[in-house]
DNA sequence: ATGAAAGCGCTAACAC
DNA sequence: GTGTTAGCGCTTTCAT
């Protein structure tokens, strides 16, 4: 059955081009390597092997097999060496969603790493939805892919799909938003010290009443940053205050919402820490409407670096979580393994972070250099 | 030879996890339909028809088959049925970067229509470089997509590469940066009524010497859009001066010091059109720290509605480009081609963008509605 | 240095 | 309704 999406209500034209060469440039039929020994006189082994490079086979030959390659536009069938080797050179990726700036940025580190190595990606999206990521890992186990990137889906209950991945021999790399129960590679970022920091940095600034916008709690990054934000408050001997602990659900309506019912109390905080720079940004947003000036009045500090916490005025303070290079370490941990041949103890990267001081906490005159 | 990347120059720890399980979830073998076959005592033929749901087989049978086929864990295996049928049920989509909003924004409207139909996405990133999209269309090729869903790159001097997919049965789907020369099908906006819009709305608003930013002049979406700024300048009875034309790169940097150019010159324009949002940050940012008013002595405009242009203050006025819309049209075209079984004269499909006018070009006051 | 041949897992035409 | 069989394009072992 075929499923198609209305073109989009806005207006829009169709046209046909004019006569074009379109259908005449296609081909009768594929070369395979078949015809090429056909065409030297040789049996396709032979070609299979001088097209591999193989050390046994005579230099002519080799280049009368590259030139009759080139001369039939000869390319190889993936398909069917992956059948043969049963080995696809392909990454599957499964991220929440592709247009999160976080997730494109690591999506590219993958693929620096993975496009060195003459590998491709296979990149699904699990819009949040458990049923999708299920859907997912079942489309890559049958393509057959050599591994699986992925963070896990908000809605995700329960890992037995992942495990299914493993079952069928494919290595699974978490990073991010990963399941620790679940015994993988995986890369994360350092969590305790960065929020740490972050509320030193804050309680520098001389802010003392700080209320925490938590990201969903079923996600273990976010359960973490809240821990690490309860631990950090009693470390710098700041009262604890359920109240001040507000949760959104990482959209931008949430974060407004969640901001303006802390900015609203009686005892309005005075200082708002994040866990998602969607969050930073609902609060600036709010800030603004109620003409609360910031950092003076307010601070605000989120995480993750998203463009837009450097464009804003004041510019927001946030975490550089070096999405990137996440993604390049999730590629290497598998070109890695590969490269050794087999399995070992999963592994666990851990990134550090960098906290990204900006406008929106910054009210005290920098100290001068020592 | 394998290619790895350092970890990042930050502080980086790795440790392995406990004793795990990992290693002992790992099949032996993955189940086969023969494998099915013989544990029911009927053969591989029969199993294939009933996973197919073939109209033929029994209702037992089939019931059997995907019995055993839970049981034993099955997973057909895309390789193999792709080399039989010749048809591998992924669209191979290439983008400049996939990072950049608007790239991201189209992919996932591609491959929202691609998963409801049971298709996957190869993504390849050409970073606007002429030999890396080279590479990748041979490796689409080669992992024999159904089509090829592409913008060009910046640095694309021919699309001999293009012709070579064609030429081995890909249909191809150009968006956004398409090459004219190249007859096939293609997704693009409307631009000389946008362009013009915007223009009239600039000299609504009481601007009359308006520069303009343009995009690489090799990219035929940034010449379209130069030559109908020009077009409407003579519309709008304005004189054209070359000096109030300047290029940049797209980059942001680029962007900066080409706005700064434009606004130190003796006479400085009233308005900048930058024909992209990076453009207009650049103008944006340049106007703050030159401390000009905007709107009221400097109005900016751009074009792709990218996130942070409504974050900015004042707002940046652009162009929504439904780039999701884009991907999805493309996607519905390939469909809509393989539904019909049959290539037939390339198809445009013009998708008209919408004017979002904001602060840094709102100078006058709004007319009351009649 | 090359040929011969088997087979990866699946589909589909043909036979009964 | 099911079995038989050939073969998709490639790799690779075993001969020679």
């Amino acid at each position: 059955m075929l499923i198609l999406p209305k073109y989009h209500a806005i207006d829009c034209v169709i046209f046909n081009a004019g006569n074009s060469v379109y259908l005449d440039m296609r081909m009768q039929k594929r070369a395979t390597i078949h015809d090429i020994a056909k065409l030297l006189n040789i049996t396709s082994g032979t070609v299979s092997r001088a097209l591999h490079n193989d050390t046994r086979v005579k230099a002519l030959t080799k280049k009368k097999v590259l030139d009759a390659a080139k001369k039939l536009n000869y390319k190889p069938n993936t398909n069917a060496s992956n059948l043969r080797t049963g080995d696809s050179k392909i990454i599957g990726v499964i991220v929440p969603q592709m247009d999160i700036n976080f997730f494109s940025n690591v999506i590219v580190g993958i693929e620096e790493v993975a496009s060195k190595n003459n590998y491709n990606l296979i990149i699904c999206q699990s819009n949040d939805l458990y049923e999708k990521e299920k859907a997912s890992v079942e489309t890559l186990i049958k393509q057959n892919v050599a591994c699986i990137i992925l963070s896990l889906a908000g809605g995700t209950e329960n890992t037995e799909h992942l495990v299914e991945a493993v079952k069928h021999n494919i290595p699974l790399i978490q990073f991010d938003r990963t399941d620790e129960n679940l015994l993988t590679d995986r890369v994360v970022n350092e969590i305790d010290n960065i929020v740490m920091d972050m509320m030193q940095h804050l309680f520098d600034q001389g802010y003392r009443d700080i209320a925490y916008m938590a990201g969903p709690q079923n996600i273990d990054i976010f359960k973490k940053r809240r821990t690490a934000f309860e631990k950090s408050l009693e470390k710098l001997g700041l009262p604890y205050d359920a109240k001040k602990i507000i949760s959104y659900d990482l959209s931008r309506a949430s974060a407004k919402k969640a901001a303006e019912k802390l900015l609203t109390r009686k005892k309005r905080p005075d200082a708002i820490f994040a866990s998602s720079d969607f969050g930073a940004l609902g609060a600036w947003e709010v800030s603004k409407e109620m003409g609360l000036r910031v950092p003076e009045e307010l601070g605000i500090c989120g995480f993750s670096n998203e463009f837009y916490t450097e464009i804003t005025k004041p510019s927001i303070t946030t975490v550089n979580q070096f999405s990137k290079e996440m993604g390049q370490a999730a590629s290497r941990i598998f070109f890695e393994s590969l490269h050794r041949g087999a399995f070992e103890k999963p592994q666990t990267v851990v990134i550090t972070p960098e906290l990204i001081i900006r406008e929106s906490t910054t009210r005290l005159p920098k100290k001068a250099n020592h």
